[in-house]
DNA sequence: GATGAATGAGCCTTCATTCAT
DNA sequence: AATGAATGAAGGCTCATTCAT
């Protein structure tokens, strides 16, 4: 892969350079931004006409580039397929912990864990529609993809769960309940409401009445 | 070119298609037989290198017979991912209820059960491979998709889950149960490792834990 | 197929188009020179194979340049047929009355006349070849057609008979003449030398006979 | 060729077979009745959509018959145009002199001599529309169709203008009169009317307006 | 003999990639 | 460095022809 996609990171337009405005053809020479836009394009593209239905020439023309930088910056489309997860995968990684307190029983917790990772299915939904039919023919970038989907935050909603949790439950069915928030989030936040067309709303009382069965499964050993 | 047009001389090719030698395969007149060798073959193409990067010259090949059949058949390439999907969703309808005897307790159903899903996810990969891609496109698709996948046996579920529990339970938890089946099953017996390249046994053990918990949140009311 | 789709295996062949080492060509950037070369090579390939038989792929190759060019610039191959009418249809506005004295007497005109319809049909039998067949099908080309082929010059002609025969001939015999010049020339310049294979000698003299019968009859009143 | 195409006649349908009503499958096995049918339906089909662009199936469904029989018939396609061709050109050979009846006068006599290969080009329009394309590639079907098109009756025509001028005119001016008969009726007849899409009406005025000048021009020596 | 299902070569076209400007 | 015009490999589909029924 291209080792510069990596590097993108916030825009940094405005330069320290001399303020004296050059008249020159507007050509920008801002990287960053360029790879940025190249991304956000090929993101959304990707999601909505799928990954080989895209044409690297649609993909210029949304980003308002030129096709070449395409290569140049990423090294073709695959490599922009791949800059692109890593770009989405390496945002926002003070997440969860840095976005949702600790409630204050477990039953709260388990709750708001499976609210959030349903929301944060549907806020990725773009991500996940342009790397999931790819993940699914490519094992490494099925490893890649399970970085963001699934599994993303299992180590942190353990942990979460064993705080509230002192005494009894054993540890085997903390991450047993772990891993099914996150599957909960993917299938009732993603699959659902994006490939299976269903509403959300039931989706979201469905979730929240599960929590509640979990968590009294949790408490009555 | 020549300068005099009377001689034009002999026909430049042959008129239309040149009349081949004759590589001669042995043509046998059995349509049905040929329609689900290309659908076979089609669904495990599709799956391994995905529907747009097989060619029609591929699954032809693969299924022995000519690439004109699937354009007679199926009327193309796009015709022929349809009648998979429909091949394989009309296939087994007698499910779950012919095959999977009710269990005698609640715990025991819910634990068969959700075995039993991500059993059949797994079995059902390919067929999912191959159609996912497309459903995260096409809402169509996705709703065709459903009923094959993580909704298929909804309704049998929540039916078999009211059988076992007479008393206490209420509706809506029967409901949200057997929607959490159907999910699990699909994450566990499909994406984690289809997709995500998670290696099987811990998941049917962490299976079997949630199915645990679930029941004993359902029963202690 | 694999049974565990973990083994998926390395990338079936090199996702999408294959990186192809470098068969080097000149790659020059000469837009004008390009569409001409393609516009001649296709004039000559439709006359002498005819439009359905000659293969984009000859015309490139005869062009000296790439295939997709016709695509690109002309839009495919009919759009190639259609550019190659207007190019050669536009090319030479400037005929006749800028190439042709007029003649001192009528029966001088009327015998230059011929001739020359004659020959300008002979130059033009390419063209003419490329677009007949297309003519006979499409009522809009065939309009075309017509402003290249027997009435390209019907006003000049009448008009020029006009101004040597101040007095008696009435106008529609001018314009009845006018007409049998262009037929006359088309049959004697296109059809008999190139589709019937006629020879092309005895046809001026035939030619040149009628000029003077016409002559006489004009004059004879 | 196939020298069967040229023995195709009168349909011999009801032949002398024992009446007794076989009630089999009522595969008509009447050769020539299909074959005619086959070639009625490819003049058909030919003229309006063009050779290349006419499929076998087409024309098979056309004539209602198999497709097959096409290549038993004719030996293929290009068999079938040049089996149409003979069909239509051994048609009506006792033409002109037994149809039209010599004029009185000379000028007479090429009125409707003008006329009358107007019409003719006019009801060949189908088999001319389907044969030119060919004609224009391939000499040897030009040579073919000249039998058929403009110099059809050249010899007849001369011999009846002789007939009626049997003083002044000299014998190359009669040959060239009844080339440009030739030559006017196909333009007038066909190009116009057909591939150029001009009325009609004129055409015929026109016409008869040469009629008269050559005419005069032949009698005024 | 007749039928029409099966075959597969070849076509036009697309589009990722290259590279002259 | 950026641009986008040029390249050409490869694929879906058509359809004349063959041949089992």
């Amino acid at each position: 892969m291209n080792s510069r996609s990596r590097t993108l990171s916030a825009k940094p337009k405005s330069r320290n350079r001399p303020v004296i405005p050059k008249p020159r053809s507007v050509r920008k020479r801002d990287r960053p931004a360029k790879q940025e836009a190249l991304i956000r394009a090929a993101t959304k593209l990707f999601a909505s006409r799928g990954y080989e239905l895209t044409t690297t020439r649609e993909i210029a023309a949304c980003a308002g580039c030129a096709e070449g930088l395409i290569h140049r910056y990423f090294d073709g489309k695959e490599g922009l397929l791949l800059a692109l997860m890593s770009f989405h995968a390496s945002r926002e990684v003070r997440e969860l912990n840095e976005t949702l307190p600790l409630a204050s029983t477990l039953e709260e917790e388990i709750q708001q864990l499976i609210a959030w990772e349903v929301d944060r299915m549907w806020r990725d939904r773009d991500l996940l529609r342009a790397s999931i039919p790819h993940a699914i023919l490519d094992p490494k970038v099925g490893k890649f993809v399970s970085r963001v989907g699934p599994q993303r935050h299992a180590k942190a909603i353990a942990e979460r769960l064993r705080l509230l949790n002192h005494e009894s439950v054993d540890g085997e069915e903390i991450e047993a309940i772990a891993q099914a928030i996150g599957a909960l989030g993917f299938v009732f936040g993603f699959m659902r409401p994006v490939v299976l067309g269903c509403d959300g709303k039931p989706a979201k009382k469905t979730a929240a009445c599960l929590a509640k069965v979990l968590t009294r499964g949790l408490q009555s050993r």
